[in-house]
DNA sequence: CGCGCTATACTCGTGTCCGGATATACGGAA
DNA sequence: TTCCGTATATCCGGACACGAGTATAGCGCG
C-alpha cells in the first residue's frame, strides 16, 4: 500500500514532461529546464531534483532505464517515463489548470500587517516596491524578444505573458496604495496616523489602543 | 554563533506581529489570527506554528513569559515580544513590502506545459478556472462587507483589496487565453494542433517531434 | 447522568526541501 | 606543466512543514 503521490513539488511534474520527450538523467533535466528558461516558472535546486526523482521512482511514475559512465566521472543513472506516470502527468497537468489553488504569496502577508508601519514609511516602501516590479516586467520584455529571436513561437513562451500580466497588476495596486496611503483617502487613515504619532525613530508602539491597526 | 534566521515561514512574521500587541501562547495565535481571517493570508497549521514559535524563542526573538494551567489541561506556555524580536518584525516587514521576491505559483508551472494538451482541451480547462475564480473574487466581496458591517476599516481589511486585484488579473488572461486557444490565433497555433492530431482518446503523445511544444 | 460533540492545547513522526560538500573532467592561460 | 575556473554529476545532513494523533474540559440533550 504504497501512500498516493502528494503532488508537492512542481519540479516533478517538469521531470514528468521532460521524460514524456525522451530518457534522461538527473542533471540532463536541469541543464534542460535552464535551456528553456523553465527554471523562471519551476524552482530548481539540485537538491530538490533528486530528491523529486527518486519520490516519483518510488511512486512508479518513472523507472531508472539503465546507468551509464564516462571515463572516471560519477555514474549516471537515466530515468525513463512509465506509462502511470505519463497518465499522473496528464492527469496532474488537468487538475493544476482548471483547479485554482490557494496560493500565499508573501507580499499579502505583509500587506495584512501594514498599517504597523507608519503611512509615510509604508508609502515610500511601496513605491520603492513599484518601480522593482516595474523593471521586473521590462526585463521580461528582453527575454521574449530573445525567445522570439530564437524562433520560438508564442505558444512556447506563453507563461512569460501570464507572468506578466501578474505582474503589472501587482505593480498598479502597489502604486495605487502607496497614493492612496500619501493622500490619506483610505478608510481608517486618521486611525492609522493617530498609532504612530510621536513614532520619529520608527520603532513600533508599545501597546497600540484597543485592537491592531490590521485587525 | 547562532546561525542568522532565515525568514523563511511568514507564519512567524505573523506571530511577531500578534506579539506585538499582547503576550499569547500559541493556541491562543492560532485562534487570534483566525478570527481576524489571517489565514487567508497566511498559511496556518499547528504543526508549522509550534516549530515557528520554538525557532523564534530559539533565536532570542521572543521569550517564554511564564506558564499557565487551567485546571487538569495542558500546560500552556505564555510568550512575549523581546525587543530583537520587536526590531526583527519592523525589519522583516520593510524587506517584504519594498523588494519583490521571486515567487513560483503552481498555475504558472501548469502554463509553461500547457502545450502538453490538445488545444481544445486546454481551453475547456481554462474556462473551467476562469469560472471558479470568478466565484472566488465574489465571495471575497462579502467577506469585505462582512467585515466593514463590524466596523472594520478598509485599511483592516486592505489584503483583501490586493488578493482581489491579483486575481481579476488572473482571471483575465486565462480568460483571454481560452479564447485564443480556441480561435486559434495564438503564435504556433498550427505546430500546437499538429502534436496533438489523432489523439482523440486523450493521452500523449510518445514522440514528439524534434522539439517539445513548450521548449 | 452518561453519551457524544466540540473546543482547548499541544506533540510527534514522516516526508520534503535545499544549501553546501564532494569528486572528476577539461580547456586555456601563465 | 601546473594551476584555475567552469562544467559534469550526485549525495548528505539538517532544517522545515504539516497531517494526524493525544488527552482533557465543558456543554447540551435525551
Amino acid at each position: 500500500m504504497p501512500k498516493p503521490y502528494r503532488r508537492t513539488n512542481p519540479l516533478a511534474l517538469a521531470v514528468l514532461g521532460l521524460l514524456r520527450e525522451r530518457d534522461m538523467h538527473p542533471y540532463e533535466m536541469a541543464s534542460t529546464l535552464r535551456e528553456r528558461h523553465q527554471e523562471g516558472s519551476v524552482r530548481l535546486t539540485y537538491g530538490s531534483l533528486y530528491t523529486v526523482v527518486d519520490a516519483l521512482r518510488s511512486h512508479g511514475f518513472i523507472d531508472a532505464a539503465g546507468t551509464t559512465r564516462e571515463g572516471n566521472r560519477p555514474e549516471r543513472t537515466v530515468y525513463a517515463l512509465t506509462d502511470t506516470g505519463r497518465a499522473e502527468l496528464h492527469d496532474w497537468l488537468r487538475d493544476l489548470i482548471a483547479v485554482p489553488a490557494k496560493e500565499y504569496p508573501r507580499f499579502e502577508a505583509g500587506v495584512a500587517l501594514i498599517g504597523l508601519l507608519p503611512p509615510d514609511e509604508a508609502a515610500a516602501l511601496c513605491e520603492r516596491r513599484a518601480t522593482a516590479l516595474d523593471e521586473h516586467i521590462t526585463a521580461l520584455d528582453t527575454v521574449k524578444t530573445d525567445l522570439a529571436a530564437l524562433g520560438l513561437p508564442q505558444l512556447a513562451r506563453i507563461e512569460l505573458d501570464y507572468r506578466q500580466a501578474v505582474l503589472r497588476a501587482e505593480r498598479d495596486w502597489t502604486r495605487w496604495f502607496a497614493e492612496a496611503a500619501r493622500a490619506g483617502t483610505l478608510g481608517g487613515h486618521d486611525f492609522w496616523v493617530d498609532l504612530h504619532r510621536g513614532d520619529a525613530l520608527g520603532h513600533l508602539r508599545d501597546t497600540p489602543p484597543t485592537r491592531s491597526p490590521a485587525g
